[in-house]
RNA sequence: GCCCGAGUGGUGGAAUUGGUAGACACGUUGGACUUAAAAUCCAAUGGCUAUUGCAGCCGUGCCGGUUCGAGUCCGGCCUCGGGUACCA
C-alpha cells in the first residue's frame, strides 16, 4: 500500500490555491458574510510551534465549512510586527528592527503555508507597515481633536467644547475629564492660547499629562499596567518602579459603563466577561465630606457603605494625599515625614508581599458630619492615592483592614451591625439590621444606604457617587520600533499635526537605545524632529497596543489608501463573527479592541459598536519535557533510567531536560543521546531489565530553553499537514489547556490512509463506481454529515474526528466504494483535511476545487430507524430490553414493555404506580 | 482572601436539553497474515463476583439533597488550573 503520498498531495494543492488565489474574499457581496479572525502573532524569531496553530486550525475549518454553506468568507492573518524583542535585537546588532521583523514575518507565512491554512492574500498586514500605521496614527489624532460628552455617552469634537466654553464656560458640562475648576465664559475669553490649551487637554480623549508611571529602566521605557507580573516586566522580567512623567494617555475611562453594559449582550465565556468587569471595577457608593478640625480644609472620602457611618472612628489618608502636610500637628511632623518617605520607597512588590498594616497618626483630626465627635486623622499605605479619593473614613467593625489597623493601634471600635458574634472579626452583610445609628436604628443595611446618601444630600456633604478600578491608559513608550507620535510641541502647547503629513514615518537613527540623557531613542534622529515653524515633534512612539486595537477593521479593506477602510465593506464584514485567541489578552488588548471600535462608531466611521460577536479562548498547548536523572560520583556522571529510581532516592539525582525528539514512549534513544555535544566528560548509563533508559516527562509551558518545543513542520513532514490538523482538534475541546504527546497521532494517520483506500487501490487505480448507494450506507453517510454539521456550528471540532473515524470504518467494512456515499463524505472532511479531499475528489473527476463544491446536507430519512430498541428501568434500572416502531406512541410504547416477558418477571406480579415514556429514550416503570 | 473554570478507565478524552456512562483514539493482551519483522486486519480491554449458561453488584473527587431517573440540577466540602487583590 503506502498510495497515500502526503508530501506530494500537500505541496501540490498548497501551491494550487496560491497560484488560482482561490481564498480572495469578495470585499462586497450579496451572499451572507462570514468573518473568522485569529489573534495575530508577534513575528518572533523563534518561528511557530506546534502550540500556536491549534487556534488557526480551528478558525481554517469554520471558515472552509462555512465557504461550502455558501457564505462569502474572510479569514485574514496578520502580523503584530512591532514589539520589543526586535528593537532589543537591533539594540545589541544594529540590524535595523523592520530587516528582522520581514525575515521573521516570512518564515511564519512559509509555517503557516505547510499547514495548509488558506489565508486571504489581499488581506495580510503588518502594524509596523507604514500605509498601516498611517491610520494608527490617524486614529490617534481623532482621539486627540475629541472629548467626551457623559450626558450623550458619545464622544465629539473638542470645538464644539470651545463654543460651549465661550458661551457659558464649563458648568454644565457632564465630561469625561481631569479638569476639576469651574470656570465662567469670561474666564475663558481671558485667557491665552496656552491657557486654552491647558484646560483642554483635560478634556481631550488622547491627553498628556504627568502621570506615576511604571518605568523599567533596564528596557528604557514606560509599560502598562498589563505589561507587568508580578512587579516585573513580562517581556524580559526586569524590574519595574514608579516614577512621575509627561505621557500621552488615553481616556478609556470615559468608555468604561459602555465597555462594561455591552457585555451582556456578548457571546464570551463567563470567566473573560468577568475579567472585563472585575477590571472596570464598577462601585457603587457616596462621597462623603468632612471638615477638619483647626483648618481651613475638607477631606473627602468614597465609601460603598455610607449605612456604618455611625460606626466611623477615625479617618485614613493616603501617604500621598495632598492634605498630609497640610494637617500634620508640629509633634508628629517628624513620624509623619519619615513615614511617607518609606512609604514613597517602597516598590509594588514590597507592598504586594506585606499585608500587615502600619501607618501613624498625623495630629490632626476631622469632625464626623453627624455626630460632631473628633476623629483621629491617620495615614496609612492600606490606603491607595489611586483609588477612590486616596482617603477613607475607617469602620473598624465592618471592614477587615480597619479592623487590624483598629486593633494594632488601639482605635476605638463601634458596632453598627447587629450580628457577627466573633469577637475577633468585623461584620456588616448588606441583609443585616442596624444599630447604634440614631434615625437608621432598625433598618436592613441596603436600604440604609440610600436614606444615609439622602440625609447626606440634605445636608450637602455627600452624594451619590460611582468609582471605578479602571484607570486611563498611558500610550506613550521611549522606545524606537513602534508608531511615532504624531504630535508636535511649540511653546509648550501640543499641536496635532496635518492629515495630509502622516504617515509620520521613523526616522533612520545610528542606534537603538535611549540617548546618554535618557532621552527616547527618537531623539537620535537628524532632521526630523524639528520642524520648519520651530515646533519639535514628540520623541515618543506608540505602545504595542496601539496597533492591534483596530487591524480586525484593516482586513476587509487592508489596501485602501484612501480611509482605514472604506465604509461600505466595513460595515459590511463587522462585527468578527468569530475571534479565536488566548486568555492573555482579556484585559489588554480585547479591552483597547473594544474602545477604539466604540470610539470609531462615535465618529461615525463604522456602524459597529462592539466589534467580537463571539470570543473563544483556545487553551495552550503544554509542552511535554523529558527528564533524565543524572547523579555524580566521583567526576563521573551516572545517568539511572527513570524506572530504577525509588521516590526515596530521587532527591540525589538531578533532572536534566533532554531534547523530546530524542524520547519515543518514555525511552532515550541513547545511541542520539550520546551524540549530544552537551554530553561532556565521563559518564554511563544505567538501564532497567529490558536495557531501556527511561525519562520522566513533564508537562510544562513550551519553550526552547527545556528542548520541548515541536516544530509543526516536523509533524508535517512526518505524517503530512492534515494528520496535524485533524490530530490537533482531537487532542480535546478548543479551550481545553493539554499537554503536546504524539502518542494517538497514529490513529488519526492510520483513518487517512484507510479512508484514501475507499478511493484508490494498490494498484493506484481510482476504485469509485457509480452504483446506487444501500440504505445501510446512506445512513452511515448521513449519520456523519449530521454529526460534523452540528459539532462545527458548536465549534467542537473534537467530537468530529471520530464521527470520520466510525464512517470510513464502517463504509470500509461494508467494501463499498460508491461515488454517491464517497462523494460527499469528501466534502464533509474537506475543511478538517483540505489537501487530502482536494485530491481525492480531483481524481474521482472534478475540474473545480473542492472549495468551490458545496456541503452536502443530510437527509433525516435516512437516519430514522424503523423500530427502535428502548431499554427498559424498573424503578431506575434497566431490566429489559424491547423494540418498538419508531413512530408508536407512548402509550403503545408502555404496552410493549409491560408485555415484556422479563419485565413481567421483574415485576413479579405487581402493577406498576408509574410509567414514564421518553420517545425514542427509554421507558421507566415505578412500582 | 475573593471571582471564574475543571475533576469520568492504564492514558487523551466522549456523553449537545437530566434518559443504557466510558464514543473515538492511544496503550495493553490475544489472534490472523509472514521464515521473521514492519505494515495491515480481527478480537478482548472500568472494577468486583460468576464465567457451565444466563447474569449480578459497584462505579463519573468526597458528603448530602431534588427526581421515576443525576457525570449533568441544588447545598456543603476537598483537590487542581486560571484570574485578581490593601479597590474602601
Amino acid at each position: 500500500m503506502g498510495s497515500y503520498d502526503f508530501q506530494k498531495i500537500e505541496k501540490k494543492w498548497q501551491s494550487y490555491w496560491k497560484e488560482n488565489r482561490t481564498f480572495v474574499a469578495e470585499k462586497l457581496s450579496d451572499k451572507p458574510k462570514y468573518y473568522a479572525l485569529d489573534m495575530f502573532p508577534y513575528p518572533s524569531g523563534k518561528g511557530l510551534h506546534v502550540g500556536h496553530p491549534l487556534g488557526y486550525i480551528a478558525t481554517d475549518i469554520i471558515t472552509r465549512f462555512k465557504r461550502l454553506k455558501g457564505f462569502n468568507v474572510l479569514h485574514p492573518m496578520g502580523f503584530d510586527s512591532f514589539g520589543l524583542p526586535a528593537e532589543q535585537y537591533a539594540i545589541r546588532t544594529g540590524i535595523h528592527p523592520a530587516e528582522t521583523t520581514a525575515k521573521n514575518i516570512s518564515r511564519y507565512l512559509e509555517q503557516m503555508e505547510a499547514l495548509g491554512f488558506h489565508y486571504d492574500p489581499d488581506a495580510v498586514l503588518s502594524t509596523s507597515d507604514e500605509d498601516y500605521y498611517k491610520w494608527t496614527q490617524w486614529i490617534f489624532l481623532k482621539l486627540f481633536k475629541h472629548w467626551y460628552n457623559k450626558a450623550e455617552e458619545k464622544a465629539q469634537p473638542i470645538e464644539d467644547l470651545i463654543a460651549i466654553f465661550e458661551k457659558e464656560g464649563n458648568a454644565n458640562i457632564v465630561a469625561a475629564t481631569s479638569q476639576k475648576e469651574i470656570f465662567s465664559a469670561d474666564d475663558w475669553m481671558g485667557l491665552d492660547e496656552k491657557g486654552h490649551a491647558d484646560i483642554l487637554m483635560n478634556y481631550r480623549l488622547a491627553y498628556n499629562a504627568y502621570a506615576n508611571v511604571n518605568w523599567c529602566p533596564a528596557l528604557g521605557t514606560v509599560l502598562a499596567n498589563e505589561e507587568i507580573k508580578d512587579g516585573k516586566s513580562e517581556r524580559g522580567g526586569h524590574p519595574v518602579e514608579r516614577k512621575q512623567m509627561r505621557q500621552w494617555m488615553l481616556r478609556i475611562t470615559a468608555y468604561a459603563d459602555r465597555l462594561l453594559y455591552n457585555l451582556d449582550n456578548l457571546d464570551w465565556s463567563d470567566s473573560m466577561k468577568n475579567m472585563q468587569s472585575h477590571w472596570i471595577g464598577r462601585s457603587e457608593g457616596a462621597n462623603i465630606t468632612y471638615d477638619v478640625d483647626g483648618v481651613e480644609d475638607t477631606i473627602t472620602v468614597f465609601t460603598t457603605r455610607p449605612d456604618t457611618l455611625y460606626g466611623n472612628t477615625f479617618m485614613v489618608l493616603a501617604p500621598e494625599h495632598d492634605l498630609v502636610a497640610k494637617i500634620t500637628t508640629p509633634e508628629q511632623q517628624k513620624e509623619v515625614e519619615e513615614y511617607v518617605t518609606w512609604a514613597g520607597s517602597r516598590s509594588e512588590k514590597d507592598r504586594i508581599a506585606d499585608t500587615t498594616k502600619t501607618g501613624v497618626f498625623t495630629g490632626g483630626h476631622a469632625i464626623h458630619p453627624l455626630t460632631g465627635k473628633k476623629l483621629p486623622i491617620w495615614i496609612a499605605d492600606y490606603v491607595v492615592i489611586t483609588y477612590g479619593t486616596g482617603a477613607i473614613m475607617a469602620v473598624p467593625s465592618g471592614d477587615q483592614r480597619d479592623w487590624d489597623f483598629a486593633k494594632k493601634y488601639d482605635l476605638e471600635i463601634v458596632k453598627v451591625v447587629e450580628g457577627g458574634d466573633d469577637a475577633d472579626a468585623p461584620y456588616q452583610p448588606k441583609d443585616g439590621i442596624i444599630i447604634n445609628s440614631e434615625f437608621l436604628n432598625g433598618m436592613v443595611a441596603k436600604d440604609a444606604i440610600g436614606a444615609m446618601i439622602d440625609k447626606l444630600g440634605e445636608m450637602g456633604i455627600g452624594d451619590k457617587e460611582v468609582t471605578y478600578r479602571q484607570r486611563d491608559v498611558i500610550w506613550s513608550r521611549q522606545r524606537y520600533w513602534g508608531e511615532p507620535t504624531p504630535i508636535y510641541f511649540k511653546d509648550g502647547i501640543a499641536y496635532p499635526m496635518d492629515e495630509s503629513e502622516l504617515p509620520l514615518t521613523l526616522p533612520e537613527i545610528d542606534q537603538y537605545k535611549p540617548s546618554e540623557s535618557g532621552e527616547p531613542p527618537l531623539s537620535r534622529a537628524k532632521n526630523w524632529k524639528e520642524r520648519p515653524d520651530g515646533g519639535l515633534v514628540d520623541l515618543n512612539t506608540m505602545p504595542g497596543l496601539a496597533g492591534s486595537s483596530w487591524y480586525f477593521m484593516r482586513y476587509p479593506d487592508a489596501k485602501n489608501d484612501e480611509a482605514f477602510a472604506d465604509r461600505k465593506i466595513v460595515d459590511y464584514w463587522m462585527p468578527v463573527d468569530l475571534y479565536v485567541g488566548g486568555t492573555e489578552h482579556a484585559v489588554g488588548h480585547l479591552m483597547y479592541s473594544r474602545f477604539w471600535t466604540m470610539f470609531l462608531h462615535d465618529m461615525g466611521e463604522v456602524s459597529v459598536e462592539e466589534p467580537f460577536t463571539k470570543l473563544v479562548n483556545q487553551g495552550k498547548i503544554q509542552g511535554t519535557s523529558q527528564l533524565v536523572l543524572r547523579k555524580v560520583e566521583d567526576g563521573v556522571q551516572k545517568f539511572v533510567s527513570a524506572d530504577m529510581v525509588s521516590d526515596a532516592e530521587r532527591a540525589d539525582y538531578a533532572e536534566i531536560h533532554v531534547e523530546v525528539s530524542m524520547v519515543q514512549a518514555q525511552t532515550l534513544d541513547l545511541e542520539e543521546f550520546k551524540k549530544d555535544p552537551m554530553l561532556e566528560g565521563k559518564y554511563e548509563f544505567i538501564t532497567n531489565a529490558e536495557g531501556e533508559f527511561k525519562t520522566v516527562p513533564r508537562a510544562e509551558k513550551m519553550s526552547k530553553s527545556y528542548y520541548n518545543t515541536v516544530d509543526p513542520v516536523d509533524i508535517c513532514r512526518d505524517y503530512g499537514a492534515d494528520t496535524l490538523r485533524l490530530y490537533e482538534m482531537f487532542l480535546g475541546p478548543l479551550e481545553m489547556a493539554k499537554p503536546w504527546n504524539t502518542d494517538g497521532i497514529t490513529g488519526v494517520h492510520t483513518f487517512l490512509k484507510r479512508a484514501f483506500n475507499l478511493f484508490i487501490n494498490e494498484q493506484e487505480e481510482v476504485i469509485v463506481t457509480d452504483e446506487k448507494a444501500t440504505d445501510e450506507e446512506l445512513k452511515y453517510l448521513h449519520q456523519c454529515i449530521k454529526k460534523v454539521e452540528e459539532d462545527i456550528e458548536r465549534l467542537a471540532f473534537n467530537t468530529c474526528v471520530p464521527a470520520f473515524m466510525v464512517f470510513a470504518k464502517e463504509i470500509g467494512r461494508l467494501k463499498c466504494h460508491k461515488r454517491e456515499i464517497l462523494e460527499p463524505f469528501l466534502r464533509v472532511l474537506s475543511p478538517f483535511a483540505p489537501h487530502f479531499c482536494e485530491e481525492l475528489w480531483e481524481k474521482i473527476g472534478y475540474k473545480e476545487s473542492i472549495l468551490f463544491s458545496t456541503y452536502p446536507t443530510f437527509e433525516e430519512k435516512y437516519l430514522v430507524e424503523s423500530t427502535i430498541n428502548y431499554p427498559v428501568q424498573i424503578n431506575g434500572k434497566v431490566r429489559a430490553k424491547i423494540d418498538a416502531a419508531a413512530d408508536a406512541d407512548k402509550a403503545a410504547v408502555e404496552e410493549i414493555a409491560l408485555g415484556n416477558e422479563t419485565v413481567q418477571q421483574w415485576l413479579e406480579g405487581k402493577s406498576p404506580k408509574k410509567v414514564i415514556v421518553v420517545p425514542g429514550r427509554i421507558v421507566n416503570i415505578v412500582v
